[in-house]
DNA sequence: TATTGTTATACTCTATAACTATA
DNA sequence: TATAGTTATAGAGTATAACAATA
């Protein structure tokens, strides 16, 4: 008997972790980090609650990441212009290099997978995996809502 | 513009991972535990050498793992029959239980997940994300092999 | 000599709670 | 009074290295 559709689809999650942190072994970063980088790439200079509620994480947790992101030369830490509290953490220029190197290989990685799946397949994958990951997030979003209300 | 594929896919595997840590959260049980026992159930009683070869995680990680479970009373450790170094762990009879309840509760994620789709999509979503899990599983193949010839 | 499991140590990610400085 | 970030503490997962008992 065939692999159900989930458990494809549970493989496919674990192979992806397996590529990424291959592909990031011997920088001296790690997954969380390099999400950390990749949210800031995208949003900016940001505070760290702002990092925070993007990462879906603990104010403490950002300031943990920051901390080791600082030392290795990422990110830097800089005053917020009108609130005094506050600090805006933005990439460094060899960060932001890092990362458009890491956003050409994505993107390398998306060409290759299309090629993976046979020519007249590609659209119903496509909207396939639309369907699915709505659907995920569907159930997702409807489990954290009950748990709010049975806290 | 619409997201990329690997985009998609990484949605679904982020998705996955929060819809078991709810699943799982009240039990007690961790993903790396639950991994563990899924690991066992499929396995049957286990040294935790063989253990650490199908989670590929190391020896010493395994001990702790086994640890926790045997406190929760989700596993037991016996002596090996013939090697006297060695453990066999098992599924005490409620963790068989638990673990049959799960299996069920994954069949109805499944079949969920292939309604989703739209029926004439279907045959072509699971050919292609075969597809991608095989041309995955290469990519990784590859890479671990390239590593070991450059340790 | 090689293998099984464990002790010792360390690092990363994560969380909660209490505290400081500012708004 | 509320918010931004940090210190303090804790637990889970992971790894390497050294060691005991047994093969």
């Amino acid at each position: 008997m065939e692999p159900l559709l989930v458990d494809r689809l549970l493989q496919i999650s674990d192979l992806f972790q397996k590529d990424m942190a291959r592909a990031f072994e011997g920088t001296g970063l790690t997954p969380a980090r390099v999400h950390l980088l990749w949210v800031l790439q995208h949003a900016g200079a940001s505070t760290q609650q702002a990092l925070a509620r993007l990462c879906e994480v603990t104010p403490r947790n950002i300031t943990g990441l920051v901390d080791a992101l600082e030392a290795s030369g990422h990110v830097r830490r800089t005053p917020h212009p009108t609130d005094r509290r506050a600090v805006l953490v933005e990439l460094t220029p060899t960060a932001v290099e890092t990362m458009t190197r890491m956003q050409e290989e994505h993107a390398r990685l998306d060409a290759t997978l299309v090629q993976a799946i046979a020519p007249e397949d590609r659209a119903a994958v496509e909207r396939g995996v639309s369907a699915l990951a709505a659907h995920l997030e569907s159930l997702v979003a409807a489990a954290s809502a009950e748990s709010r209300n049975t806290p």
